[in-house]
DNA sequence: CTGAAAGCGCTTACAG
DNA sequence: CTGAAAGCGCTTACAG
């Protein structure tokens, strides 16, 4: 069933056909009525791939998963709780405005050609990124393509000095920062002094901004940092144990710490419980993401909630804003992160002495 | 940049860059070294709706979601303990084949118009169905546009009887008949008389499985069914969860419980421990799915273990398989489910007076 | 308001 | 071995 063959069935041409499918105002009712209804009778749908070719739009937006470390730990990116969310929320918001999402995995560098396939085929409007490291020049290559990009998580700044920021892109990030900071101050409002940290990836924007706001908010009370307490966690449960169980056998530990994610913060209560330690009496945790679980938990973790589901939403909103026009447009966002206060954070500490 | 512009660069015909491109034998070397020289230059990428228009296969996987029961529960699709494995392996093997995969998720029976444009449009080669429930109208309705489609989780005998069992269609299931009476004989082994059920959905294909092979197995056992430790969990933590509890309040109450569903399972103990009761000395459980949380709880969850991996790859290939021919055919494939036995199912009951 | 025609960028018999 | 031409199924100026 083609458009010619319900143009034969209404009676008209198959430009007129053409008409009422892409809702043209110069259709007269009657014409319309007329066609629709052959249309409804034998359940046509327009070829999509002609349709793309003739130049409208594919409604389709690619959905780029990229996971460049973990890959020798089995690969599990669409159950991890940072990515999995994300998935679900792009598709939903998606899906709820008409669009198909093409997905595909990035576990090496060379994954990145079926990317750029994605567009230069021309399989997709435009294309998300989620799960980026720090990497100009992969971010310079897929800008070039020209088409609507939004990559999630990224550092502006980086964008902006390398004059990448025209072109149909946008970057949408979370106050990590800020979450970072009010985490700190939280913990350091209670008392503590000694605060380490389980740091994630530095060369990814999150995990960059984390440690430093971190760092800046221990300097700012003139709180030293103990290089002793600031563990190399790689947003990863099992680094994260490891990590921990050297410190607690290396006899001294901070009275609190941060976690860049919650993956390693529940991963440090676990350890810490094994060790007969409690949480948040002899060490208090705060983690970050807010995870499904972190209020499922026992004791309850205390964590700085990501906005993942406004993320997504403004993602496939801004693919969709720059698949309308021809415009060039750089644009960013920058959604709060907010601590949410459970138990694993603890309770005032008694002064000291 | 087209084939067009390649084919004067290169000084040949579009005929002859096309044969290039799909590697057709009869080609010189060196005319396709000159051709493929200039494609590599210019990084040129065959517009892929021109491609699929004039007849060749779109290289993309429909993976259609469904999951009709939980809309309002939140939609956490994506994030479930089921399907977030399934999108994983369909997207890693698929991409590792060089097929794209095109997501769209069905919340409502109306999204199944989706499914069927996706199909229509000509958008994918194939499409693979997960979640889906007993609803042989949607089945036919989808078999009938006589593309690629490969069913996860359904009944076969259903179908075969509908007369469905022709066109290109696949049906993969997992042996949950098998693992259920596998773990029911564990609990009855182990000397459990009193066992009772937290079901799933009944008009699912698993959901019936693990229902009639708990009942099979206690009658061809002798074992009494007290109809209240039968339970419907819906395949949910919260509907498990409020079972449970009035299952407890009630006073009475079974030695030990088989769970369709991990979930549940974990709900069951979560529940019996806040009200003080053992697990598994005072009540033995297993599960079925054996998620990856699984053999990380306290107690560790005995279950019995989904082939999700091998099933996902399965589907996959059964695509690719029904894409490389026109011939039609109808196959099926039951993978084994094995019983994983952790600590959540205890040992041997003492000998009743 | 509407039809004939050109064009989107490929593939593939067909002919040589 | 290779090119000219038809065709895939749409959309959209163009002309009327």
């Amino acid at each position: 069933m083609r458009s010619e063959d319900i143009a034969k069935l209404a009676g008209v041409s198959r430009s007129t056909v053409s008409r009422v499918i892409n809702n043209y105002p110069n259709v007269p009712e009657e014409t319309k009525a007329k066609v629709l209804k052959v249309i409804e009778e034998y359940h046509y749908e327009p070829n999509s791939f002609a349709r793309a070719l003739a130049g409208k739009r594919t409604d389709t937006i690619g959905l780029f998963a990229i996971s460049l470390s973990g890959k020798e730990q089995g690969n599990r990116i669409y159950q991890n709780n940072y990515f999995a969310p994300f998935v679900e929320a792009v598709v939903d918001t998606a899906n709820a405005k008409g669009f198909y999402v093409l997905i595909h995995t990035v576990y090496s560098r060379e994954d990145f050609q079926k990317v750029k396939q994605a567009f230069l085929q021309k399989r997709i409007d435009g294309g998300i990124l989620v799960g980026i490291q720090k990497d100009i020049e992969i971010v310079r290559e897929l800008v070039q393509l020209n088409a609507p990009l939004v990559i999630i998580d990224y550092d502006i700044t980086e964008i902006i000095a390398e004059r990448l920021d025209k072109g149909h892109l946008a970057v949408i990030n979370s106050k990590d920062y800020d979450g970072t900071v009010e985490a700190m101050e939280y913990l350091i409002g209670l008392g503590h002094r000694d605060i380490g940290m389980l740091c994630g990836e530095r060369n990814t924007y999150s995990g960059k901004e984390r440690y430093t706001a971190y760092v800046d908010t221990m300097n700012k009370h003139g709180l030293p940092i103990n290089d002793s307490y600031v563990l190399e966690g790689h947003f990863s449960k099992e680094c994260a144990a490891a990590e921990m169980n050297k410190l607690i056998e290396s006899g001294e530990r901070p009275t609190a710490m941060f976690a860049a994610n919650d993956d390693m913060a529940l991963s440090a209560i676990e350890v810490l419980h094994e060790h007969g330690i409690s949480v948040p009496d002899e060490m208090a945790i705060i983690g970050f993401d807010d995870i499904d679980l972190a209020s499922r938990t026992v004791p309850k973790l205390s964590s700085v909630k990501l906005p993942l589901y406004d993320m997504s939403k403004a993602a496939v909103q801004k693919i969709i804003n720059m698949v309308g026009t021809t415009d060039l447009s750089f644009s960013t966002l920058s959604l709060p992160a907010e601590l949410m206060i459970r138990d694993s954070s603890g309770k005032s500490l008694p002064e000291k002495p």
